[in-house]
DNA sequence: AATGAATGAGCGTTCATTCAT
DNA sequence: CATGAATGAACGCTCATTCAT
């Protein structure tokens, strides 16, 4: 059974691959099931094997991409011995989601308005990767760690996280009220001073 | 052709209201044409001499609204001569919008993720109501009356914006992570150290 | 009254020559009423003061324009006072006509499968233009001139228009079978055996 | 699968059959698409996966017809033995023809304008009917046997179609300028004159 | 005579979903 | 498990026509 059960999350792993092109490129609403199975090559019938509908797999698509831009930004933080503190490190993950957000515009239409949904509900309702790390894990790992302690941390990282999120929409997509990078400077300041309003 | 005028502007108020109430009961993608019409008692063919689509006029919608959280706030400051302070009139505004957010969840899922824009764009685009005072003339007023001066103060009320809006989405919403109330103290608490960051 | 007689007809005129510019860039079907009365500054209403329907204003309109074709022919047969034979002069008449068919493709499009049409019917329906001459009566007068007779000559033109004007229309459009200057000489061979079938 | 493909090809033909009565009966921009579905039998999606849109069917519908009207024409001509000449078989089908559209006056107002599109593009474009012999290639075998040779054949034949499927339009759908028994003779009389005018 | 706002039936088309194979 | 033909309600939108002004 394990070759078919590899068969099966293949055909689950290309309909939400074939999904998420579609999505980020022609938008949620003009891509129909129709679309997303031509591009997986599989038949319409068996979409509906798999997820419930659109609104089913564009969730699952949500997490598993909202992990994986925290996963990156992570990993390339491990390349960086030197940044030691917390902070620094909580930081250099938000500029590294930004960069990702620069060069793929369409991943802020996907994910943008989920960050904190992606980052905190995440690991509790899908598991499509049952093996991928959860986000919310290092977290606690990473706050463990820091020098200080910090009041209410999951709040604290809701209010960064929406805010992050929100301001750079506007900011990546349209360059309004500024450019991201004339942004950039205010909102690290602002996220220092939220540390600093719950640091103990 | 007064009375043709009024007749006019009435169908065109006439539906913006229906498609309001159906938008924020229903969804704006399962409401169709056809039930902003039928509810707002003209043909489906007016709705076209007043709207370029749907898309048309749930932009109408959101300027209209915004503009009215806005104002309503607003009014409701005048009737509190002793908030003399700039900084505590922002949150007093803020805090009423958040209350007639939770009195009203639908305006949130209308609203909540175009407050800046309802801020900042509103008068430029739209003048559904061409006497309504612009938002962002007020708040300039209120500047040029403020004890201190800000660097950036549109930026400065940018973040603000986002950093509200954001946060208090999923908390009206969803009481996550944690209830509009409980949630109110620390988004104040950010809000004033955000002034203070931009205060000169 | 003389005025708003006048101003009647220019209104008349201003509609058909909006129709007609309409109907050849865009097509018949593709024009709408609409359309028509935007082009000639009108209102609406005003289109069904002087038209029945689309299907009316087009009928005037090939009336009115193939009496012109034939006309333009004749005005320039005028300058050539060499031809003297008549059925010299109707192929001269026929070539014209080819010609400003190629010069305006669209022409084609309106008129070629009505070229019959308008030389019979012409003067019997319509009389857009009261003091133009009827082609009928200028092909009477060209016949009484001939040197020979001939029989049937309404229906020898019959089939002298039919031929010319259905064989030409692929070849002025499409160069289908062949292009309009190659299909010529096989045409106009075939018009002077035609002749040669009815001479008396 | 012959089965599905068999109730495929029923469904097709289906579609044909019915766009064909309504199109003749009522005229093509008087039907529409929820007409023919419902004379199907079908689900209006269903025309969706057969035809592109209704000028799609009427194009497959044309070139059926144009097909069979010819072939009807050369079958009854298999039943005259004696009819040995080239220019008396052609003759043959032409009367033939002529004979179907009397009989049925629809047919003339769907095929008269595009005989020779019929006869020259059919086989190329569209096999609905794969197995249905080509008008183009029947035509060449019967010029490989005739007693003489013709310059141009393919362009002596479109101008005989062009002559016959023009002239006859008028003549059978309004007796004008005659009827059809009276042009007859004088349509038969030019043909053969353009053979000769081809004959080496 | 002229207007143009309003109508509403009807258009072509889409697409999530089902189900017989 | 997988298929894909078939469905048909619902969609956004057009437009010839009417009629109060």
């Amino acid at each position: 059974m394990n070759k078919i059960d590899y068969n099966k999350q293949q055909k689950r792993i290309s309909l939400l691959d074939s999904a998420f092109s579609l999505f980020i490129n022609n938008g949620f609403h003009k891509t129909s099931i129709s679309d997303i199975v031509k591009d997986a090559g599989v038949a319409k019938g068996t979409f509906y094997l798999y997820f419930k509908d659109k609104y089913d797999i564009r969730n699952h698509l949500i997490s598993r991409k909202a992990n994986q831009v925290f996963l990156n930004a992570y990993t390339a933080l491990q390349t960086h011995a030197e940044k030691t503190d917390f902070e620094e490190q909580v930081l250099f993950i938000i500029d590294h989601i930004l960069n990702q957000f620069t060069a793929n515009h369409n991943l802020v239409t996907l994910l943008s308005k989920h960050l904190s949904w992606g980052f905190f509900k995440n690991f509790l309702l899908f598991t499509p990767e049952p093996d991928a790390p959860s986000i919310f894990a290092i977290y606690e790992s990473m706050l463990s760690k820091a020098q200080y302690a910090y009041r209410s941390p999951e709040l604290m990282m809701y209010l960064i996280l929406e805010l992050i999120s929100g301001s750079s929409y506007n900011a990546v997509l349209y360059d309004q009220p500024v450019s991201l990078n004339e942004l950039k400077p205010h909102l690290y300041q602002t996220v220092r001073q939220i540390f600093g309003q719950y640091r103990i």
